[in-house]
Formats: structure tokens, C-alpha cells, sequence
DNA sequence: AGATTGATGTCAAGGGCGTGTCAAGGTCCG
DNA sequence: CGGACCTTGACACGCCCTTGACATCAATCT
């Protein structure tokens, strides 16, 4: 993880301490700003990858300053941080162009699951593993040098596994990482996308580990 | 798992007392602390892989210790025990970036099955004695190089053997580690599995405790 | 020593459950 | 409207787990 530029603009400094220190611990540079004109300021460095963003702020919404941040910078990652699942409906995060948002109180273990998911949208970098490479920049993908023609949520989903490539990734990962959400997947889902993915690649790269969830091949073995 | 260190944090020996039992009772190895302080100093010892943390502590706050513990030690498992659920939510779970929390009064086997989701979370560890290597991240097993062919239980018990490999591990703590069952095991399937098992990588790595429980072959003996 | 008792080893069903895949909507968007 | 994509239900298929029966073995009693 290439020392991604994060911005964490939250007043209350309760929680921006510790949620700083998360941060920093897993290896992100973090930047903290504490009110809505600061953070605006911020986060029109170009360093910053990323930004946190409380809804509660002095002197300017938080939802304004997404807005603004995001239509000077397109494609920066912004992450809401609700008083209340109630008080911020989706709808209005979405609406001012957040990438994600989050509902006070949440847990610190879920905020920085958030984080990686969408770090991993913001910081383009190439994945590979035997004979797949990904390229989450321009979201393309190849087997051996042919480019594969995926849906989003494959391409997701094949970037996810390539991303651990030799290890197990649970059902629960893939289904926070990919469709984010906790819901427990009773579907066949993820199931299906999984049948849809081996069909493209080859149903040899994608190995079922059952009880746990599917395990793409190392390039070692 | 596996003598995994616990550090319990709490002055009221009403709770403590049982708590420590179930603790042990479940193959932990248990340190208790009657206060904030107590607990922070036992806390930095590297044996402790996991901390079971009062909020309402003499001395110093929980919360207080939890983010000098974090602080200090990232990858420490911590799980907070509060008065009452709303309590921290108010605070916000996350503050001092507890691992996860559990409000007071709690069932002894939920909280013993927190802990064990926990020990779960850390670190996936390579674990290996006479030959036999198992991987928790890819979920595999070799004897000798060789790949092994193990169903999820027969990984979980070789897994939970080896990890205490020349200790004996009771057929108490098997049921209660591979099989998450509280009720007495009084069926053969123990005895099948680890049939199974012997039938995979040599009869003689798997000792009989007659009374007791298995044994798996240590290094030196 | 031989018998007895209780714990363990193994075999052979039987069924439960996790998974793979198809097909049918349903939604979003051009 | 048409198409791409996601979701969902249905269904089949196997692997795994469980269970009961019976053989064995270890330890204690007579």
C-alpha cells in the first residue's frame, strides 16, 4: 500500500484521534483537518487520495464540501460519516457524490474495511497471478495478454481474489468488498458471479473451499 | 486456540471469577488485572494475543486503556466489555478502536464465542510439527511437501492438534473449537474424524489419550 | 488369568447442506 | 424499446457429517 494520501476532516477530536491512529497504523498518510473550509482546502491537494468526511462540521456542511470536492475532482474517493443512519438518507450522500458513507457509531474494524475497499477503487495498480493480470486503474483485465470482456461486478470480484491470490477469501470478504454489504448472503449471488468468472478465465484459477470461500491460484502453485 | 494469551481486564471479581474459568476451561492461557493500570503494564507483554477489557475500571478508564494499548500494540485483539449498549454507542464503539464490544450482562458462551471469532481474526499463522505443515491463510495441509486432501473439519482438527502439537488437547476443547458445540459429545463423530485423519498422515502422528482426549506428535518426540 | 466394563476404532448407510448452473424476472440506462 | 447486468428461485449433484452397530482394546475386578 503506497502511502495513499488520506484526508479525515471530523471536528470532534474523540474520534478523529483514534480513527487517525487507525489510519496511520495501516499505513495510510493521513492529514486531519477540523472544520468545512479546511477540509475544502485539503482536499484540493492533489496528494489526497481519499477523504473522510464528517456530515456535523463548523462553519460549512459536510455535504457542501463534498459537493464541492467533488466537482473539482472527479475522482476522488469520499466517504461520509453520518450523525445517524436516519439523519443523512442515502439519497443525500449519494446526491452530493459520495462514494460511500457510514452511520455513527460505527466500528472501527468496519470504517477501515470501508477505507481499503475504497482505496482500493482510488489507488490504480496492476495485479497479477498466474497468467491474470488486473488493472484496476483502467479496469481491464487479461488472460495471457487477451483482454477479457468482464461486467463490473466480475471484474470486481476477479480483482478481489487476484488481490490474495493464494489465499483463501471468505464469502463474508467477498460479499464487504464487492457488494459491501453485511447483509448475510443467503443468495447465490456471489455464487453465480463466481460460475460466471470461471467460465471467462478457466474453471482451473478459481478453486471452492468449502465451508469458507473460493481461493484463486498463486503463482507458485 | 492454541494457548492464544488472553489478558482480562476487570475489577469486579463477580464477573471475572466465571469468566476466567470459561477462559481456561476453553485452552486459553488467562492473565487477570484488577485495574487500568495493572491491565495496560500486562497488556504490553507480547504473550498476550488478546484482551477482554472493562470500561469501568479504578484508576484509569477502560476506553484509556484500550487507546494506549492500540496505540503501542497494533495487531492486539481487543474487546471491550460496557455497562450497557448505548453507553458506548454514545461515545462511539470505535473511539479507542476496539476490536469489537459486548454489552454487560452478556452470556458466558456468547462472549466465549466472541473471543474465539477474535483469535480467528488475528494473524493466519503457519503452524507445523513432524512433517506435517498446515496453512490457515490458504487452508491447506501438506505431509511432507505433499498436499493433503482434507474436508473443512479434518482441517480444523488437524489444525487445532497441531497447534498444540506434544500437548494433550481434550476431546472437550475439540467440540468446542472444531465443532462450536456446547453439548456433550456423545456421539462417535470425534472418533470418526480423527479416524479419518489418521487414515491421511500416519496413524502414528495422532496419540490416543485414552480418558483424555489426542495427542499429536510433537517435533523432539 | 479370565471376566467385566467402559472407552475407542472402524464400517456402512443416510441424509443434510454447501455449491454449481440454468432460467426467469427486474432494474437501469442509452 | 433494447440490451447489459444483477438478482433470485429452483433444482441437481456430491461431498461431508452424523449416527448406530459392532469389533477391539485398556484397565479394573473377581
Amino acid at each position: 500500500m503506497a502511502t495513499l494520501g488520506v484526508l479525515l476532516v471530523e471536528d470532534d477530536e474523540a474520534i478523529s484521534a483514534p480513527l487517525a491512529r487507525g489510519l496511520t497504523r495501516e499505513g495510510y498518510d493521513v492529514t486531519l483537518a477540523v472544520d468545512g473550509p479546511a477540509g475544502l482546502a485539503a482536499g484540493s491537494s492533489p496528494q489526497i487520495a481519499l477523504v473522510i468526511l464528517d456530515v456535523g462540521l463548523p462553519f460549512m456542511d459536510g455535504l457542501e464540501v463534498c459537493r464541492r470536492l467533488r466537482a473539482s475532482r472527479p475522482k476522488l474517493q469520499i466517504l461520509l460519516l453520518t450523525a445517524r443512519s436516519e439523519e443523512v438518507h442515502a439519497v443525500d450522500g449519494l446526491d452530493a457524490g459520495a462514494d460511500d458513507y457510514i452511520a455513527k457509531p460505527f466500528r472501527l474494524a468496519e470504517l477501515l474495511a470501508r477505507v481499503r475497499a475504497a482505496a482500493r477503487r482510488a489507488e490504480p495498480r496492476d495485479l497479477s497471478a498466474s497468467g491474470v493480470r488486473v488493472e484496476t486503474g483502467s479496469r481491464r483485465a487479461y488472460l495471457h495478454d487477451d483482454e477479457l470482456t468482464l461486467s463490473p461486478k466480475e471484474f470486481d470480484l476477479l480483482a478481489r481474489l487476484v488481490s490474495d491470490a493464494g489465499q483463501v477469501v471468505t464469502r463474508e470478504q467477498l460479499l464487504r468488498d464487492v457488494w459491501e454489504t453485511s447483509w448475510g448472503g443467503g443468495g447465490r449471488t456471489l455464487d453465480q458471479h463466481v460460475s460466471w468468472l470461471r467460465a471467462k478465465i478457466g474453471a482451473d484459477l478459481i478453486t471452492t473451499v468449502r465451508g469458507t470461500g473460493f481461493r484463486f491460484r498463486g503463482d507458485d502453485a
